[in-house]
DNA sequence: CGTTAGTTTGACGGCACTCAAAAGTTGTGG
DNA sequence: CCACAACTTTTGAGTGCCGTCAAACTAACG
């Protein structure tokens, strides 16, 4: 499944420093560095091996130690309620962070697994602090990133109608996934469609009926969770909540 | 109202600088600093006069170039859709930062307008970045409270149905009104209810058929804005979702 | 005192949930 | 390779919570 090379895979049981040269620096660190810069950049921070689907990051009271940022694959955050229920929080998608949720009170909020199998970058946040005394422009790019990956959680839930949400999140993850690989509106959602319910606020059943419908309206094209974009600029409308002359069928 | 000393107003049309010592430091900036430190950080940052409500902090799409934090009264944060339906997205209580959201791509998301009559402190962007190579600690402080108000926030949309959204909303507000100061369960709404059911995603019936039903069971009570918490511990229990031996009559 | 905005209350309807079952897919062991 | 089990997805029927529409009421302000 990889659109990239990833990792000659080693024997050490969890984290390890592989990279020549850091497939994540053009993602999320273009802050000015020069070559020794990020070659001190490399010595500090650890890449993972590929994580098997099912493995956790870090679950809730864990002690905050590190931030992750996702390379491939995909790790989904959750937390579970006092009666058990799981909620979804969000999906983090290969140049996204996660793991700044528990700078305060230290403790992660939500735990985070691997939904499709994920290689990661580790930082330890004490490497952080200290990296960005040398690097006045590093604590900018990461409040960027803060910044644009709150944005975004924003918009998933300012849908009006599940037609509504449901255009918004498919019309977001390609995008996101398009930051990986371009694959010309044709991909496969990394979550099962229960996961896409649960993050949206819906039951699996309205997920799969928008989807079907959408289908039927030719938008997309759609098979479980392999789904294509067929018609774009109709998709962003509904996205974006264009409601006279809705030309959807109710039914 | 203010249960603090609050300016002793003068003609500076928008920002003017007040403080001896500055009332935001025990909410917001308790890195270690010394005296002269915190002297330095007062010649910086510059406090509000008291704004009137109606007056906006910003606009969407205006080049971002400080943040804020909310020393009194409240403001809130919105933006407007393709349809021109206003979506409130925060509200900023005292010892709340904003404008972080626009650290990426350099300009404002949202609109923030002045609910209840407010003062704030404002530090130019730059200003903090400067600071932050001098206080190490500076930017940790900031990103915990990001994280803590983050974490906040999405404990709003948590909520299963209408009850347990506006328990979860009035025990939150409490808790962060008590910040200010305590006033034994018993406090004014800063916002309409209308504002609290766009927030909320509900409507502004519903949020007050809640509350009238909150009252009914005891839970609370509420004059239109005026609420007091009768059983905090009842409302506790809604706010988590407890459903077996759910007590309320369901009309 | 009149006007306006905000809140409360009621009646009705629709969207999404629940319950239920069938169809398709994936994984496992014989 | 096939059979079986477990899971995911799809589809249908009925129900309920909340939105919409509407009207009465209260508070606030000039």
């Amino acid at each position: 499944m990889g659109a990239y090379p990833d990792s000659q895979a080693a024997s050490t049981p969890v984290f390890r420093r592989v990279c020549g040269l850091c497939s994540l620096q053009e993602w999320c660190w273009p802050v000015g560095m020069d070559e020794s810069d990020l070659q001190r950049l490399h010595d500090i921070i650890q890449h993972s091996d590929l994580l098997p689907a099912g493995e956790h990051l870090f679950r809730t009271g864990d002690r905050f130690t590190a931030i992750y940022a996702v390379r491939s694959g995909c790790i989904k955050s959750y937390t579970t309620d006092l009666n058990g229920h799981e909620q979804v929080r969000d999906f983090h998608l290969p140049g996204e962070l996660l793991g700044f949720d528990a700078v305060y009170p230290e403790r992660h909020h939500f735990n985070a697994v691997v939904l499709k199998p994920a290689s990661v970058c580790v930082v330890a946040y004490q490497d952080v602090a200290e990296l960005s005394r040398e690097f006045p422009g590093l604590h900018t790019q990461i409040l960027a990133l803060l910044s644009r990956d709150f944005a975004r959680q924003q918009m998933c839930v300012e849908g009006f109608d599940a037609t509504q949400q449901i255009a918004i999140f498919l019309f977001d993850i390609e995008r996101r996934l398009r930051r990986q690989y371009d694959s010309g509106y044709e991909f496969d959602l990394p979550m099962s469609h229960e996961d896409v319910a649960n993050y949206l606020r819906f039951s699996p059943e309205t997920v799969s009926r928008v989807i079907t419908k959408l289908q039927h309206a030719g938008v997309i094209q759609a098979d479980r969770r392999h789904i294509r974009i067929l018609d774009v600029a109709r998709l962003e409308k509904l996205a974006q909540g264009i409601r006279p002359a809705q030309s959807l069928p109710s039914a």
